[in-house]
DNA sequence: AGACGCGCTCGAATCGATTCGACACAGGCT
DNA sequence: AGCCTGTGTCGAATCGATTCGAGCGCGTCT
């Protein structure tokens, strides 16, 4: 079933079918409803294929994820879903594309088979060989996280620098004075990957602001690590009482290792960072954090493509979000252990022990 | 760039271009070599639709994902990911189309566009509307899990009913006498989803069979629903010593209420069931659980399209998954409450205290 | 009445590949 | 010399849409 059946069908030649279902000419309404008629008939649908030879373009964008092997964390999941969901307001389909190693074959098969209208790059790295071949390519595509050349090229961030800063403000305002940061696995620290080097900066340069002692650790993506990293770094600095985080898959081992050690939070220990939203809901106690706002920036980032797409020539835009702390239980100011007694979590307690 | 541009550069025609590179019919070495030179220097690669166009397939299979809203659960993220990477291994893209609600447009304009060559469903209902749609537009598929109809379509499966009762039996083995099953959600098991129903078959029956007191609740796919049924449940049937999950989401939550409620894993509770093997390993103590073969299941069902796209004609195949059970360290024999020191939940605790 | 404009439709070119039938040429055979 | 068989290459048709230029009929204005 083809235009071309229709148009016998109805009568018309197949030009006229085609103008009655784009409008780019008009149509007497009589004939129009003649061809709509027969369409709904045979139940005919345009062959997308040829429909993308003709206008060279194929409604059709690239989600490029990030290396496989490595699991996924559920917040890179959501924006997945979301960038989908974006796309279909748009009529746009989305081609999943891994990439690194072997995938590489499967990236440049896409971009060179003008298989997709543009791209969206999940993980991007301050050097990234994947942004490089894109922009020589030419296709559109928008960058989750920014290149060293932050000035070129379309992307959406995350203020982490800020993000981490603010968190650690948080903590000096309610009076901790030891702090220590879960950040990113250290090959991500190494690799130039920019949330986690962004990440540390924000914490030491804000930390050094407030005078505070400042202690970072990297943390493998998973919650045996964060249960492993935490222990140590209780155990090498006890005077910490303050943790921020920018690791959410280490957070249920985090929670975990702090119950076994019978630290409270936040009667003992506060607790916050930048995670998703239901990371921080469903940490025990909710999680004052400064959330990630998945839907947003994949809106956001199909948002930019589209308009990139329609007009290459544009500008290159570039969004930098900075959600504010979202405050719920996990923080609240520190207790001296010694005048206090530990056996006792309680939620107000620890305002009799303040020194301050 | 295109081949006719190509084949002026090599000085032949643009059929010796399309032979040369597809290998359909014998190309003189030189004039290959040549061929290939040009193709080289000029970085060509044939254009996706024209190719599409001219051959009648796209080269690429869509993977419909469960109603978005929803949280996909990281099994269902797991088998994302590897479908993608089983795919590339036969290069092939993927098309990501969510289904449901107002994304139903989506997955209409894929299939009747013809933007694939073929589908793989996930999370089939036993009446599934997106499973009929398949079935009438022609278009080979493959599904996860099977519709009422079991004997037409391909699909790949897991044997929950059989799983399950494996789960139970292995409980019943041990000694226990009053068990539970936390399955799916309730508007899982109305809505008919196979792995729900069956789950709750194959539990049901293998208590009766062993003469077990069995109850089996619903649980939503999140940690705090899990916290919740499991402290509701315990508070109903103290009696109860085992608990079988279908329900991999609520995992975190059932440890840590069975954490708050001083109930030792495996020393006072028992607890096995069908989840990821990650989310069994996350568990403390590791979960002695069937494991979900999900990077198994991606490469069959895979294999399956293939199989089906290259010979519409052929055999409709099924392919129902069994895995064994990975005996970690969740489960042990039930210990007398009455006769044993509940605050000692040591390890070694119930071999003392076993009453048989 | 003829020129003009407008609304509607058609035919043909185009997008960039694949594929089929035909043909030229070389070499081996009788 | 004539014929036959491959081998290698070419031209043209094809896939199914979009889009442009042109033409036709009809009403309106001068």
């Amino acid at each position: 079933m083809n235009i071309g059946e229709i148009a016998k069908r109805a009568g018309v030649s197949r030009s006229t079918v085609s103008y009655a279902l784009s409008g780019k000419r008009t149509v007497s309404e009589a004939t129009r409803r003649r061809i709509l008629r027969v369409i709904d008939e045979a139940g005919y649908r345009p062959n997308a294929s040829a429909r993308a030879l003709a206008e060279g373009r194929t409604r059709t964008i690239a989600l490029v994820i990030p290396p496989a092997g490595r699991r996924l964390t559920p917040i890179q999941l959501g924006f997945v879903a979301s960038v989908v969901a974006a796309a279909g307001l748009h009529e746009l389909d989305v081609l999943l594309s891994p990439s690194g190693g072997e995938h590489d074959r499967s990236f440049e098969r896409i971009i060179s088979g003008r298989r997709v209208d543009g791209v969206i790059l999940m993980e991007v790295r301050l050097q990234d060989a994947r942004a490089a071949r894109l922009r020589e390519s030419g296709l559109p595509f928008v960058a989750i996280g920014h290149t060293a050349d932050a000035g070129t090229g379309c992307w959406v961030d995350l203020d982490y620098e800020g993000l981490i800063g603010n968190c650690v403000h948080h903590l000096a305002d309610l009076g901790h004075r030891a702090i220590a940061l879960i950040n990113r696995p250290q090959e991500f620290l190494d690799s130039g990957y920019g949330p986690a080097r962004r990440a540390l900066d924000g914490f030491t340069a804000a930390a050094a602001a407030r005078s505070l002692t400042a202690t970072a650790i990297c943390c493998p993506d998973d919650a045996m690590a964060g249960e492993a990293c935490v222990e140590n770094l209780l155990a090498a600095h006890p005077a910490i009482t303050g943790i921020v985080t920018a690791n959410e898959a280490a957070l249920p081992g985090m929670e975990r290792s702090l119950r076994r050690l019978g630290r409270a939070v936040p009667g003992q220990i506060s607790i916050t960072g930048v995670v998703g939203r239901h990371w921080a809901e469903e940490f025990h106690p909710p999680l004052t954090a400064a959330d990630v706002p998945i839907s947003d920036m994949a809106d956001r980032a199909v948002g930019l493509l589209v308009e990139r797409i329609s007009s290459p020539a544009g500008p290159e835009r570039h969004i930098l979000l900075t959600p504010p702390i979202s405050l719920r239980s996990s923080t609240a100011p520190p207790v001296q252990r010694a005048e206090c007694d530990p056996a006792l979590p309680s939620q107000g307690s620890h305002a009799e022990c303040l020194t301050s």
